[in-house]
DNA sequence: CGTCGGGTTGATAACTTTCAAATTTCGTGG
DNA sequence: CCACGAAATTTGAAAGTTATCAACCCGACG
């Protein structure tokens, strides 16, 4: 039962209570295993879109290209994640995913997804509410946009990226390894990439954060938390209710 | 039976084939009808919220209240949309909910709304369907504030808006009734309230459109989406599939 | 009348972007 | 193991966009 050690059951099962017969329909739902290079679109914007992927290893976001040019990432997604959940009932995918490192993800046709979903209520239920939770974090980002400067708004990111990480165990409150580049970070947070730069020096002649070499260093957690107003408690969103 | 006619069986009947039977289940959903008057929450951040609606006359948008006071309009609800749909897994509401204008919305229960999603697979479909477009919504609203500038932001907006409200049939190439003031504008759009009124006049002398007096007016529809870089097609976003 | 919620306008300040160029890091082939 | 080129980071200066502060206007309403 190697599932119940993936990222992704043990995200779902620290918010839902699922019994064996559940945890069995999702493993079930699991087939090939597929691996996919950085760099290449996973899913691409205006495509057919019939499959849904849980992310094992690896990061990922999804973003759309606006005719300008631009670049607006709407979500990075790790381990635990899903990709492409948001489209299934759509015929086709209305955003880009691309790989920030190597991935390993399992892929689920989405209409056996939606066919276990009258299977095993406690299932969708999680299912569902993992949903719900993504669309809760898509909000939380347009509320950094549109009402928080520069430095807020990155100190709030890396701070809410830290607590989703540590659900799944890859961070504490020290740290953890991020393979961003500051240009992910501007095109996620509406900013220049120069601009980045500059306030991710303010904050760390700050003593809040390190953002280097592939590591967020965390180097006064309280303060950086009140900096960036930062309530870490979405997260708690209490999942599924359970009655 | 009326709620044929409802702006809610409108939009899911324009996605989704419903059968009979499916149409009867949605209609045994809604229960007491309610009003609520303009300004006064009708959903509060940290509440329990066990109940959703669906709006069936007046406008609402849910937002986020920031330590700091400012706010952050997350979207708008018009006829026809669900109100905490989102949240009907979590235990407490995560934004509010503001009527703008006097509101009659019907009330559903979350619990028969989880129930019916195993009794009719159709209409959990197209319930789901909503609840995605919903998201879909949100991360464009989203892309909007990251990557556009105020002017292309507010042309951009005016004509989502434009484009949900014909799907209801309350809008035309025209234009449409629109009861928002341009604070609602700037707390949606991330700007302030002043910025807002200069970059409409500009719009207004541009010959592009028009917001005034309760009603935005298409001046120049075609070049209004070019100047917007408006594809409307998201709207078309095809619906359930249907197999 | 007087007030209050919108709306409007000007002047100034703050924040962010853009352009340009130098420096460092890192993967890859020799 | 080193050299090389590409990608990522860093810094400065100038230009642009948007916010803030401060008035003023106007129509609705008690």
């Amino acid at each position: 039962m190697q599932m119940l050690d993936s990222p992704f059951a043990r995200k779902l099962t620290s918010f839902a209570t699922l019994s064996h017969t559940d945890l069995n329909i999702l493993s079930d739902l699991h087939q090939r295993r597929r691996k996919f290079a950085m760099g290449r679109d996973m899913v691409r914007q205006g495509h057919p879109n019939r499959t849904v992927y849980v992310l094992a290893d690896g990061w990922a976001f999804s973003y759309v290209l606006l005719p300008s040019g631009a670049r607006q990432i709407v979500d990075f997604r790790i381990p635990g994640d899903f990709l492409g959940l948001r489209s299934i009932l759509f015929r086709r995918s209305d955003q880009n995913v691309e790989p920030i490192t190597p991935i390993e993800a399992s892929e689920v046709l989405a209409s056996d997804l939606i066919d276990a979903f009258s299977k095993t209520p406690a299932l969708a239920k999680a299912v569902l509410w993992a949903a719900s939770r993504d669309e809760s974090m898509v909000a939380d980002h347009l509320v950094g946009l549109g009402r928080r400067n520069a430095a807020e708004r990155i100190a709030h990111f890396l701070l809410e990226l830290g607590a989703r990480l540590r659900l799944v165990g890859l961070a504490s409150n020290a740290g953890y390894a991020c393979p961003l580049t500051q240009y992910h970070l501007a095109d996620a947070l509406g900013l220049s990439d120069v601009h980045v730069n500059r306030v991710l020096r303010q904050l760390r002649e700050m003593g809040l954060v390190t953002f280097q070499n592939g590591r967020v260093t965390f180097d006064d957690f309280a303060a950086l938390v009140t900096f960036a107003d930062f309530e870490g408690d979405y997260l708690d969103h209490n999942g599924p209710a359970r009655q």
